[in-house]
DNA sequence: ACAAATTATATCGCACGCGATATAATTAAA
DNA sequence: TTTAATTATATCGCGTGCGATATAATTTGT
């Protein structure tokens, strides 16, 4: 028996899952992350700078598909907790870089073992993961070819 | 060429696109419900109660996958919007039953349009969207089964 | 060279989302 | 029945996430 309002049912919504699913996955990743004082958003900044040795704010935001105003206090509480510093460019004095400690440098190692928990966490087939990866990148790249255009 | 530390790389995360497109979703969200006056986690509180004409805070929250700590804040704006109102049950005057005002039914029409331009906004083939669908629900249910045995 | 436009970063206020906890009401158990 | 256990709802505090805005520095145009 279908009704004009079909639509906004809460079962067929696909935004609604994403949503729930993203909330999920925090909450999972939370115990893991306890132990090594982060929290997610300040682990996915933490994975970005052990990759990259260092990295500006900017170069942060983009990578993370956040803002500013969400990453300037991130960073602030990350060199409290003593992960990160801020410093002028070696090479061009004039730029702010975000780098790590030896404290930050050290919890990588720590941090190896995240990864692997929640792979367990998650009951993915490989083909599922790998379909869900290309369809949430389509997603986000659709996006930042939206927002590329705009700036110009 | 490979490192110890694969496993970390951003680009080998599947929780963080799933993160990212959450968040993106919500923007896009934004300026279609600033015109219900609506937030997106207060547009899926009115969607569960535009479906079942009523329900208690427990029932809202295992739909929406939300704790009380975050939905009863919701529900005080919701009643401060004027969309809802929380009653004593005609049937068991012992529970509270949360209804939609005549402004709250009213709603439902103009929220119509909500889901006919998310559609337009992400262009995933029918195809995508029952794999993503599907997914999501798996990762969804598997929670809910393992929460619902922890209860007991 | 100097004002105007752009860019990078920071601040403010609001709305979640949740762990922990508190409170009130219902139910179970002795 | 009186207490204990459970359940439903609410409160508190913290950490995001973002739109809007402010500020400082750089770049551009003339």
């Amino acid at each position: 028996m279908s009704n004009q309002y079909e639509s906004l049912q809460l079962k067929n919504q696909i935004c609604f899952p994403l949503y729930a699913v993203s909330n999920m996955i925090t909450r999972k990743y939370k115990p893991l992350l306890d132990e090594l004082d982060l929290t997610y958003t300040q682990y996915i900044v933490m994975m970005v700078l052990w990759e990259q040795g260092q990295a500006n704010e900017k170069l942060l935001c983009e990578a993370l598909c956040l803002k500013s105003n969400t990453v300037t206090p991130l960073l602030k509480k990350l060199r409290d907790k003593g992960y990160i510093e801020k410093s002028k460019d070696k090479d061009d004095e004039r730029n702010l870089v975000i780098t790590l400690t030896k404290a930050g440098e050290t919890l990588r190692d720590k941090a190896l073992r995240v990864p692997e928990c929640m792979a367990k966490e998650l009951h993915l087939t490989p083909d599922e993961a790998a379909e869900l990866y290309k369809i949430l990148y389509k997603l986000l790249d659709e996006e930042k070819s939206i927002n590329g255009g705009k700036q110009k």
